[in-house]
DNA sequence: CTGATACTTAACCATGTGGTTTAGTATAGA
DNA sequence: TCTATACTAAACCACATGGTTAAGTATCAG
């Protein structure tokens, strides 16, 4: 029943785990249409390398093509990024709830200073995902008001 | 510099876009510890397969093993699923702006009935998507635009 | 018509993924 | 000690992925 949804994540979730895909769609973000030309150039590999993957991109449902004369403009489409976003978000208090416990051994690491944090989307979703933000990021801090799910 | 991140959302993102592991995300987020063997049981493939697919949630530092006498058991970490969270919550208006652009013509597709939409992390989602949840699921069957590759 | 531009297809290659079976190591228990 | 249990390792396979080069096809500009 849920089969579709599970194959369409399959897709999506594929499809983010590049990083030129990554950055395609970024740029898609900020320039909501390219031509396939102007998505392709500031990479370092081959127009069919491109192509291959906006055929990923396409095939996740992330972008659409539309050809215009001789030109083909990419736009992004954004249901199967809900998805990911409610997938994710769906465990996202189990996984704060066991950083708590791991927090102690697991707060090593090697992270980049906190990039950024550009927009302001955030403000809607950190209501969801604050309880774990906190506590990630910042760790020590005691435990979190987030509902402890099981047992 | 994001080149560290950069990586490790790549082994999130691809680390999730297998069923067979998200479901192992699934139960150890119900279950907090289970041993490789437990885990693998209700999975119809061969321990060696389940283990491989741990190896690859290690790798993307999703879980982490601990041994005790010969059993070894699982349990999961947070912090890539926060990052992959993150990398979705950036761009999430990006998309839902380019969406309602496109609301008129992508609102075909063949998208599964509303499954459930189990969550209330939904809710604070629909802040962002809303106003083209509503036209994307229309579905009327125009022109589609998938890809009409030859001739 | 000619040629350049914009994209697509095809063929090929190396590597990775998801699965198998078979064999191994290590620990718990009789 | 012997054996069953729990996991690991190795070798192999089919197929997907990400890349290449080279050869199309289609459209726009002269």
């Amino acid at each position: 029943m849920v089969k579709y949804q599970d194959e369409a994540l399959d897709r999506t979730f594929a499809a983010l785990s590049d990083p030129t895909r990554r950055a395609l769609l970024a740029r898609l973000g900020e320039q909501r249409s390219l031509s396939v030309s102007e998505l392709a150039a500031p990479f370092p590999v081959s127009l069919p390398a491109i192509m291959k993957h906006l055929d990923v991109l396409t095939d996740a449902g992330l972008i659409v093509r539309e050809k215009t004369g001789r030109t083909v403009v990419c736009r992004l489409t954004a249901r199967p990024m809900e998805q990911a976003m409610n997938w994710l978000n769906r465990y996202a208090q189990f996984w704060s709830d066991n950083l708590d416990r791991l927090a102690a051994f697991v707060e090593e690491e090697t992270w980049p200073p906190p990039p950024s944090t550009p927009l302001n989307a955030r403000q809607q979703i950190d209501q969801a995902s604050r309880s774990r933000a906190g506590s990630a990021r910042g760790r020590k801090k005691s435990s979190p008001p987030g509902r402890k799910p099981s047992s």
